[in-house]
DNA sequence: TCCATGGCCTTATTTTAATAGGTGAATGTG
DNA sequence: CACATTCACCTATTAAAATAAGGCCATGGA
């Protein structure tokens, strides 16, 4: 069950264009249509590839603002509500619990300022536990890719 | 040039099952096959869809590291070399310019610790101008998603 | 040596995508 | 008010892609 590099091929070129037909594939895989497409398949059915998924503009969407917000929560009885409201929130993409001063660091992304200033005072800072909020806002961004890196499994 | 509901529900479709026909697309819509993929064509002539890409699942790449660095630039002119190094970067997925105590907020993503360490001072430390980088271990993520809100935009 | 397995090939069939042509509602204009 | 234009959609047709079937060959194990 291991991945040879035709497989990792296989993988990079979905990252970038994952509606592209079999043929396409295999051809920059130098094998057939069945065979690219039996090969996606098993990658599926592995569970390494869970899925397809448009890329959106946030900008074009008018999603102008991104900023990371740092929560910090008092007490683990409050985990549960938290955890509810964070998944609730369309505008909280990302929640991970961290290391460091804070618990957990969200990424979020609204369309102005005075969206950002509702959804924490709102939303964020009206779950019960959350004692303490940080705000980065994202200036600009430098690179922005879902793609991860695929190097380390690379053979020979 | 304004989005309606039903733009809406074809981007928020096509972010869940980036590789659905336009068939299955067009019955959730109640549009003809036809019909649905010219308004998916239009939207992404638009700039809204910018491309379509594979999910992977990163722990069962053996990717189970994930953290967010902190970095500090000493000096602007140290900038473009900085930027360079973090484009080459496969595991550096994302670099934000932000507010706050830091320059740069990264995510990284690789397998070991002995990774991120090799990264973060090999890589990260030894570009010039970096004087200070402070990291978050990511220990668990309860929310991942790339699908921007979008109920700000529904009409009616 | 022989058999089983797995990955790939080619071919045939079914499904999907792309295209063309036509209809009706909404809009703007003489 | 009548008329032309535009736009989004429809259906029908054609081209292309996905899927399924059957066979080939290399690899590994009994």
């Amino acid at each position: 069950m291991e991945l040879d590099n035709l497989d990792i091929k296989t993988l990079t070129l979905l990252c970038q264009r994952g509606r592209m037909t079999w043929a396409e594939l295999a051809s920059q895989l130098g094998l057939s249509a069945p065979a690219a497409a039996d090969r996606v398949k098993r990658l599926e059915e592995r569970g390494l590839i869970t899925g397809y998924s448009a890329q959106l503009d946030a900008e074009a969407l008018g999603l102008t603002l991104t900023a990371f917000i740092a929560v910090t929560l008092d007490q683990p009885h409050h985990r549960e509500g938290f955890l509810a409201e964070v998944q609730a929130t369309a505008e909280i993409l990302e929640c991970h619990h961290v290391t460091g001063d804070d618990d957990y660091l969200l990424k979020v992304r609204c369309c102005h300022t005075r969206a950002l200033e509702a959804l924490i005072t709102h939303r964020i800072k009206a779950i019960a536990g959350v004692v303490k909020t940080r705000t980065l806002i994202v200036l600009s961004t430098v690179k922005e890719t879902q793609t991860p890196p695929l190097g380390h499994l690379k053979e020979s």
